[in-house]
DNA sequence: CTGTATCCCCAACGATACTG
DNA sequence: CAGTATCGTTGGGGATACAG
């Protein structure tokens, strides 16, 4: 599987328990989780259409992207069964929806100093 | 160095132009950055201090990610030159300062759910 | 005390081909 | 359309030893 053996992995948990902030890092802080997320709030929610957002993805990333987030319980899968071809959609939940607020301020964050790289500090 | 080449590169940049929030999801995904920006923000401005909070961190990382925090522009380091031996302060920017409250919206959010996987959509 | 150099490991990222 | 299996690549995290 994964882990459960390496320095990495016991740092990893370690810092769970230090805070949660660590955990939910840990969520969005994969490539392309924090994207695929606000793309779904945008309603972006077919695998295409995240597939046409993110233009670069290949498939496999995407899926396990996605099933990921489903992991962490941020979307649920759905299945629209009037649809002749597969048919899915995904659905943030409630913590996903509280999720995208942040997100924004991190944006707002951002973009308010990606030009003016602002050293003032004491 | 790094990367200018790979594909993974190529994708990372891309998320960077799509929105700013990838970038700040950059700065913040590293394994420890998030944990050391709440540790500098309540005091533990030294590098020792860091280290036993961090108690697993080893010293290659522990350097490596307060230098890279440094290049967001996130702390930056001041010499204390009364003391003896070196003596290092990590002093949070105000863009790292503003970064403080987010990751608190975070870390109150992960604990939310942390317990009871809430599972409720549309 | 505060770092850097070097090397190793492994997990995430990615490409391709294939399936329902 | 949605998703998986497989395999290769990349680079961050980590240990240790060493330096200012």
């Amino acid at each position: 599987m994964r882990k459960e053996n390496s320095t990495n992995a016991v740092n990893e948990q370690f810092l769970f328990q230090v805070c949660a902030l660590n955990s939910a890092v840990a969520v969005i802080g994969g490539r392309w989780k924090s994207q695929i997320v606000y793309s779904i709030s945008e309603g972006n929610n077919r695998f295409h259409l995240l597939k046409q957002e993110l233009s670069n993805i290949s498939e496999q990333v995407l899926s396990r992207q996605l099933k990921e987030l489903e992991t962490h319980a941020i979307l649920i899968k759905k299945e629209i069964p009037d649809t002749v071809p597969s048919g899915i959609e995904y659905v943030l939940t409630n913590k996903g929806q509280e999720l995208v607020p942040i997100l924004k301020h991190l944006c707002d964050w951002a973009k308010a100093y990606e030009a003016g790289k602002i050293i003032t500090a004491g």
